[in-house]
DNA sequence: TAATTTAACTTGTATATACAAGATGTTTTT
DNA sequence: AAAAACATCTTGTATATACAAGTTAAATTA
């Protein structure tokens, strides 16, 4: 006997409808199909499909229009990511490239670990690994990760070097970021982030702690990052 | 004759239970009414109830339980909304001092403003000013902020000195920050700055510019700030 | 007493329906 | 030809109802 096995309309509907957005089937600015058209096609009523795509245009997938329609809004960054841009315009991602300093291991959590844990999360361990950032070649961007360890199968063997942690953990595990806070400084670089950023210790770079969490109450993602913004800037949307 | 008469009564119920949780008549962790209640006191039904409580809690004002009830949740510090926080722990807010350098006036944009405008925007110019903030008396954060000017009655005269800018508009005139984006450098303090914080030129800080928006889709709010973060740093939740 | 069952609450999902009100193109009137 | 009226789309608000499913405490049973 499998576990769940009544999927309920509404949620049909949102999967359905996300992932022909996702695909590109419906492009920014299109139209959906109109409440009554997505009534016939799942057999239902408007208030099931009202549901949805009330759930859709909360989520930032489409906005809705009194009168013309719900029209697709532009694709998400994704709530929380941080992109790395360059002062100059037009850093395509293809200069951005990233190296595994750590690739991912369960362990314990570090003792005074910079936010506070709670007993769960703490008996459970961690997966930890790190990462540094190039933009042309040139070491920008350094930062340590502990996630919680619940079971993600096959999470040690991804490829962390070309996609991005949050698209890993969307697409194969369904993971999204809700929210989450940050703190941050500036700082000047110590040896050790001084020698993998190749600056001088007296070059100022930005420090940030981070705490997110996801739509899986049990899993929440911790990382600490030290970036060199001469060149580039950090950006974030929330 | 006025303009708006008709007020729908789920905009009645969201506003009425959010009004009692701002008071503090349902604390963190209180259980709502439960929705029959609602119904009852509304002489309504649970579709419409229900409507306003999915808003409620889409706006992070309470988690509904299955099986429980409405939970009142832990209040928002607010979307995008700074705060500086001391390394050491517990710094109250009476430490925290604000100094205006500049009162609200109404000018034209900067040219070659840091964010692209938008026509309307452009047209309608902006108010503009600029605060200093001390943590114990020491200057800590320089803020400039440029605020889209639409009719905001008495704003230029309202006091930005104790109470935040984010309380004042939504108190004041509804307006509440829905979602915005920042980039983020540490640089040297340049003289002006390193005069305003009070640092020598070699003492690194965090740059920030960030755009806000509002549920007012006239209004936004973009500010650039200077923040000496040695022995504080700066907090964003989103 | 301790474990189990039941009852009574809660929210979640869903159907069926009605009318209001915004958007838009067509038809009629001026 | 321009303006007004209309028809027909769309989403918005609302009522009324039914049953499923999670939670909790009381009642029953062992």
């Amino acid at each position: 006997m499998s576990k769940k096995e009544v999927v309920h309309l509404y949620k049909k509907v949102i999967e359905d409808l996300k992932s022909l957005i996702e695909k590109g089937e419906y492009k920014k600015g299109d139209l959906l199909p109109s409440e009554n058209d997505l009534c016939k096609s799942y057999d239902t009523t408007r208030v099931t499909i009202r549901q949805a795509l009330s759930a859709l245009a909360n989520q930032g997938y489409i906005t809705r229009k009194h009168g013309k329609g719900s029209i697709v809004s532009e694709p998400k960054t994704g709530l929380g990511i941080l992109s790395l841009s360059g002062v100059t315009a037009g850093v395509g991602d293809q200069k951005l490239t990233t190296s595994i300093l750590q690739k991912p291991i369960k362990r314990e959590w570090p003792d005074n670990f910079f936010y506070k844990l709670d007993e769960r999360e703490s008996d459970a361990g961690c997966i930890f690994f790190s990462r540094l950032r190039f933009i042309n070649s040139v070491p920008v961007l350094y930062e340590e990760t502990h996630i919680t360890n619940i079971d993600l199968p096959h999470f040690s063997s991804r490829n962390l070097e070309n996609r991005s942690l949050f698209k890993i953990l969307k697409d194969n595990y369904k993971i999204e970021v809700k929210e989450g806070e940050q703190k941050i400084w500036a700082i000047h670089a110590d040896k050790n982030i001084s020698a993998l950023l190749n600056i001088k210790t007296t070059h100022p770079i930005v420090h940030m702690k981070r705490r997110l969490q996801t739509n899986n109450k049990e899993l929440r993602i911790y990382s600490s990052l030290y970036c060199n913004t001469e060149e580039n800037f950090l950006q974030d949307s929330f």
